[in-house]
DNA sequence: AAGTTTTTGAGGTACGCACCTCAAAATGAG
DNA sequence: CTCATTTTGAGGTGCGTACCTCAAAAACTT
């Protein structure tokens, strides 16, 4: 039989009260007798049983996903994983809520997190840039007792903030490695696209892209980043100077998360030549463009294992726990119409 | 408040033992009175809480892995993630145990698994090849009220019995378009390796790949599947036959799970011309490959994600629930070394 | 109608822990 | 040594369910 609390206090040589106060790290207990228990926590190999604790502890867990309030296909597939993983933990004790955050005005945002309180949610994951304001917000809840996690965008590391998502240099250098490889013998330039390179995930991914690029594949010149702020007349500007621009282009890169747009402007510009186009996250319309073969190569994170890792990183560090590495690393996947 | 059993028990006008007993299918109640009880669910929308019912069973749920005796890489893989999650799940009341089948004789398998007696198991997990004695063997067990499902490698579809892993024909044809793909312009004819032909796997894959490479790409001849049944002098002398008699081999496509051997052998007796190669399951040594280049790509599935999806998925058929279907489906998995 | 069988109710205990109160004991300060 | 303060113990309750017993009620039989 695994050994319960009451096992541990007489192990410890203390009363129930007493590794109640230790075990939930309530004050008013000498350290000497803190130690004491331990030891004996360690000796007897003792291990809170977490399903009769949630039971006790009367309301389960109550977790905020923090997301962008306007957004694109991907945000909506993370939404549609959230409230999809909050029915299906409902008999489990766990709450989710979605709590939505202006991006662009990062004061309106960190105004929002700092009311976020410590009696509403037990744990937060954000997905949201970095800025000065918004770090600055995530530690002072981390100060209120609010677990706190990044997801998809990273956060600068800090002490108790950790991060759900891919490497995003190593995603640029898989999409790097793959277009060079689709492109076989031929020659030319590549076309870059994103939303902006303001975000640190596009910095990344374009790191990694030309990481691979420059040094391995002289035969292709990467053009100069081009961005789109998300804009279809902008999106087919831009397309369109490139192309006017530069006869040999040969592939695209679609490093933001909306590639839609990007993909039917290509399409519409350059009707007859076969572009190889690798884009990221699937979406309806990116699955649809793999399909149809106007898409060559998708690079994935998959949304449903973000959520949930993101709940059970909180989980384990509101019972203090720590994580099953191995099933929290986010895969980069590569999809191809075969494998969808 | 979510209602409890009490509030079911009042709503459905009946006492508590008797929302026990439907709750739990016990005898002795008439159908009538079981159809209040499930009308007064679904009208409050009760929701039993698993929390406390784990709980309140005392015994958490004592799942077992039905894996081959002798085996490969992959399963040495499969069964560290079987032990991991036994180890982190114990707080969860779940506990996993590993039991050994004899794959060469299937009536002696088929014994072993008569002895699994519901009073020491909720579910079983079994990966194995399909045989006639096998499957006769699930089904008395399932009759015996234990949960069962298949891992990796499908048994035949049977009520009440699922599958977690991959589709093999789909895995195939992944392998296939890459392969095409990564040749580019080359042609020449493919070597494809297996174990055994005689496994539903292999076949499998063997036909998804040559639906890639048949119909699209002409320039390509994928040969017949050469046998290695796990000897290494027996892949070494199949590949320097084959080598011998195609001297235009441009491709290797290894489809056992067994990749180690045939890597080799192919470098060796082939040291100077690059073969496109391609193959199934990751392992320590095909990451070795990834990384030194002497492997193009890996098609891979997830064995953590398979053991934990076999767990949530038998436990779901304990609690008779529903699992979320896009949390269960085992990706195919395209590894290159950028994104290991 | 009387007997038999089936169905239901009332009540209890237990699971392992969280959280509470109040008094007793130990400790430290002066 | 006394008093104030901190630390500890004893005991309780409740979470929502499983599982048990026994008697009462209802439903069928003949």
């Amino acid at each position: 039989m695994r050994p319960t609390t009451k096992d541990l206090a007489k192990a410890a040589g203390v009363s129930l009260a007493t590794v109640d106060r230790v075990l939930n790290g309530r004050s008013g207990v000498r350290q000497k007798t803190v130690d004491a228990v331990n030891d004996a926590i360690t000796r007897i190999g003792f291990e809170r049983n977490q399903v009769a604790a949630t039971l006790a502890r009367q309301r389960g867990y109550r977790f905020g996903f923090v997301v962008p309030r306007s957004g694109d296909e991907f945000l909506s597939v993370i939404i549609k994983h959230i409230s999809e993983f909050d029915q299906a933990s409902r008999a489990e004790m766990i709450q989710t809520k979605i709590v939505r955050i202006d991006e662009h005005d990062p004061h309106r945002a960190a105004r929002t997190l700092s009311r976020l309180s410590a009696s509403e949610y037990d744990g937060i994951a954000i997905m949201a840039p970095e800025t000065p304001q918004i770090r600055d917000a995530l530690y002072r809840m981390r100060e209120r007792g609010i677990q706190t996690v990044a997801i998809v965008s990273n956060q600068q590391e800090e002490d108790g903030q950790s991060f759900v998502g891919i490497d995003n240099v190593a995603a640029g250098a898989t999409a790097g490695r793959l277009m060079a490889r689709f492109l076989g013998t031929q020659s030319g330039d590549i076309l870059v696209l994103a939303e902006t390179m303001q975000s640190r995930d596009s910095l990344e991914r374009r790191l990694g892209f030309d990481r691979i690029m420059s040094p391995g594949y002289p035969q292709f010149h990467a053009l100069p980043t081009l961005e789109t702020h998300g804009y279809p007349e902008r999106t087919k500007l831009v397309l369109e100077n490139a192309f006017a621009a530069h006869p040999d282009i040969v592939g695209l890169y679609i490093m933001g998360s909306e590639a839609r747009l990007a993909i039917e402007c290509a399409r519409k510009l350059n009707p007859d030549k076969k572009l190889i186009t690798i884009a990221h996250e699937r979406t309806p319309s990116t699955e649809q463009a793999l399909r149809d073969n106007t898409l060559d190569a998708l690079i994935n994170q998959d949304p449903g294992h973000i959520v949930r890792s993101a709940i059970r990183t909180l989980r384990a560090k509101c019972e203090n726990r720590e994580t099953l590495a191995s099933q929290e690393r986010i895969r980069i996947e590569i999809l191809i119409s075969e494998n969808l």
